[in-house]
DNA sequence: ACACAAAGCGTATAAATATACAACATGAGG
DNA sequence: CCTCATGTTGTATATTTATACGCTTTGTGT
C-alpha cells in the first residue's frame, strides 16, 4: 500500500483535511488502532500534526467504530459501506471489496469473500445481469455461482477480468 | 421477547452476574444504546442496580463494540460470534458439536447438523482449509459442501475420519 | 476591497469510560 | 472450622474521548 498525499501546507503548517482523513482511513484499515493517542503518534510519524480534539472529530465524521479484537483489546473500524447506490460501478466496487478468491468444481464456481460480504457480492453479481451466470447462492463468506449452460471456466474468468482488472483470478 | 431472570439475591442485594449479562445482551440486541448511563437507567427499570464501573466491565467481557448509526450517533453492538477463537482444535470441536450426518449427491456433499449449527460448522470447515473442499454454503441445519475436482467420496470421509475419529461417517 | 458566513483548528474543559484498590463472597482443601 | 485462591463489586480516580469557545482561513457576494 502506497500512501500518496500532497505536501501543501498553509501558513499554519496544516495538512489538507481530506488528505488527513484518507491517511487515517488507511491506518484504520491496515492496523488495529486502539486509541486516538496511538493514532496521533502514527500521524506524527507521517508529519501530520494535529491534536486529539481534531482526531476525535475526524473519527466521528468518518463514522469510525470501535470493536473487540476477540481478546482483551478494542480497535477502530470503518463502517460497512452498504450503500444503496445502484450503479454498475458501485457493484464492481462491492465485488472488489469483498472478493478473496474464485475456484471451480464441475460446472459450478465458488467465490470466497470476506466474512459477511457474500450477500453483498452475490447481490452485485446478480445485478450485473451477466449472461454467463444463471444464478448465485450466498452464505456468509462463500458464494455458489451456477454457470449458464455451455459456459466454460475461462469465459467467466475473462468476463470478470474485463470488468475488474485488479482481481486476483485463477490462471 | 420474554426476559427471564431469577430473583435470587444475596445479602448484598446483587443479582446474579450471568443473569445481568443476559439482560444486557438482550438490551443491546434490541435497542440502540449509546452510553453506559443509558444502559444503567434501563437496567434500573428492571430492578437491576449496578454502578457504571460494573457496566464498563460487563461490556468489556461481552466484547461489546460501539459503531456509528450512520448519522451523528453511536450505539453498542455485540460482536459477530463467528470471529471468536481461531484454532484448529476449536474448529474441530465446533464440527463435532454440530455434526449429525453426511451424504453425497453428484460431486456435492450434504452435511446435516443440529438446528442453527450449520453456520458454525461450515465456518469451521472453511477455516480448516482442506484441499478436498472447494467451498461450503450453510443454511440453518444443512451444509452444502462442494468437493474439489478429482476428490472422491471416500477421500473426504477419510479426511474427516482422520481429524475427528468420533464422527459417525457413511461407510 | 470589504463584509459576512461557513469550515477547520487548538485550548481548555466536560463527559464518558476504564481501572486500582479494598471489601465481601464463594468454593476447595485441610 | 480455618485458610487460601478466585471472583465480583463499589468507590474513588485515572484515562480516554467529546465539545464549547474563540481564533484563523476560505469562499461568496457586494
Amino acid at each position: 500500500m502506497l500512501y500518496i498525499y500532497t505536501l501543501c501546507v498553509n501558513k499554519y503548517n496544516m495538512l489538507d483535511r481530506n488528505t488527513r482523513l484518507t491517511i487515517i482511513k488507511n491506518f484504520i484499515t491496515e492496523k488495529k488502532i486502539a486509541s486516538q493517542e496511538q493514532l496521533l503518534l502514527l500521524l506524527k510519524e507521517r508529519n501530520v500534526h494535529v491534536t486529539q480534539a481534531t482526531l476525535s472529530r475526524d473519527l466521528k465524521s468518518l463514522k469510525v467504530g470501535k470493536v473487540s479484537d476477540g481478546n482483551r483489546g478494542y480497535y477502530y473500524t470503518l463502517p460497512d459501506q452498504k450503500m444503496n447506490k445502484e450503479t454498475t460501478e458501485h457493484f464492481l466496487e462491492d465485488i472488489t471489496r469483498g472478493y478473496i478468491s474464485l475456484a471451480f468444481a464441475g460446472n459450478l464456481a465458488v467465490m470466497h469473500t470476506l466474512p459477511g460480504h457474500a450477500n453483498t457480492v452475490a447481490f452485485a453479481l446478480d445485478r450485473l445481469d451477466l449472461d454467463e451466470i444463471t444464478g448465485t447462492i450466498a452464505g456468509d463468506d462463500t458464494i455458489l455461482i451456477i454457470l449458464s449452460d455451455g459456459v466454460e471456466r475461462k469465459d467467466i474468468v475473462n468476463c470478470l477480468e474485463q470488468m475488474i482488472p485488479d482481481l486476483e483470478l485463477p490462471k
